[in-house]
DNA sequence: CTTGACCTTCCAGTAGCTGGAAGCCTTATG
DNA sequence: CATAAGGCTTCCAGCTACTGGAAGGTCAAG
C-alpha cells in the first residue's frame, strides 16, 4: 500500500503520515524503490491515531494509548485515567473559552456597530480596569 | 520605567514584552545604557494588548485593534465586526471541544477502570468505525 | 570592589503539522 | 522509445505565541 492509499482510507494528509513516521508513531516497511509500503497493521494504527487525535489527545497521549492498546496485560484503569486527565483538560479549555465568550458577547452587544468611533469594546480594552459591571 | 516595572503592572512576563517589541507591537525608547525605557503610553498599549489577548484575540487581531483604537475616524462597526469574527471562532472551538467532551465522557463512563484489560475506550479507537450508538 | 539583581541579545525549542523545492520512480501515451 | 504527468522521496523553512537558557553588560548596596 502506498502512502496516498493510506491517506485516502484514513483521511489523514500525506504530510501528516510522514510526520507520524518521523516522530516514531509508525514504522512502515519500504519497497525496493524506497517508497513506504504500508501494512494493514500500519493502516489500523494510523486510523487509531487519527481517531485519538480527533478526540483531542496529544501526540504523547496517542503514544501512550497505542502502547496500552498493544499491551495485553494492561489495566483498563490506566486507559480510563489517561482519558480522564484529557477530559479535565478539555473542560478547562471549554471553561476558558466560555469566559471569553461571555465577556466578548457582552461587549459586542453594547457596541452600536455604526459609522461613529465610540466603541465600548475598545473602551473596555483600554480601560485601567476591565469592565466587570453586570 | 524599566521592563520589570511594566511586567509588574501589566502582569505580562518580561519575555513576552520583549517579544511584543520584536514583532513590532510596541516600540519603547531606549535609555543611554541600552535598557528599554517604557512610557506611560507603552504601558497602556501593553495593558490593552494583554486584555485583548486574554479575550483570545490573536496577535494580528491585536494589531488591528490597536490600529482602530488609535484611529479617531474609525467606525465602531469595524471593531464590532472584528470582535464578531473572533466570537464566531470561539464558538467554533467550543463546539469542537464540546463534541470531543461528549464522546470522551461517554467512553469514560463505559470503562470499568479496573485491573482487567478490556476497555471500551481502546475498543472505540481501534474500531473500524467509531462507536456512534446512543 | 564585589555581590547580586537587573538588563541586554541571540539561539533553540515547544505542538503538530504544512508548504515548497529538488529530484527519483512509475505509468500512460504518441 | 521518448516524454510528460503524476506519485514518491528527502530536506528545509515557517506557522502561533511564546519560553528557557546562555553569555555578558549595568547598577545599587555594603
Amino acid at each position: 500500500m502506498n502512502i496516498s492509499d493510506v491517506a485516502g482510507s484514513t483521511g489523514l494528509p500525506i504530510k501528516t503520515i510522514r510526520y507520524y513516521e518521523d516522530i516514531g508513531l509508525i514504522a512502515p516497511a519500504r519497497s525496493a524503490n524506497g517508497y513506504r509500503d504500508f501494512s494493514d497493521s500500519d493502516l489500523h494504527k494510523l486510523a487509531f491515531i487519527g481517531r485519538a487525535r480527533s478526540l483531542g489527545f496529544g501526540i504523547d497521549a496517542c503514544r501512550d494509548l497505542l502502547r496500552l492498546y498493544n499491551d495485553q496485560s494492561r489495566a483498563s484503569a490506566d486507559v480510563k485515567s489517561l482519558a480522564q486527565s484529557h477530559l479535565a483538560e478539555i473542560d478547562r479549555k471549554i471553561a476558558e473559552l466560555g469566559e471569553m465568550r461571555a465577556t466578548l458577547s457582552h461587549l459586542i452587544e453594547a457596541c452600536a456597530g455604526n459609522d461613529r468611533p465610540d466603541c465600548p469594546i475598545l473602551a473596555d480594552l483600554a480601560a485601567d480596569r476591565p469592565t466587570l459591571d453586570p
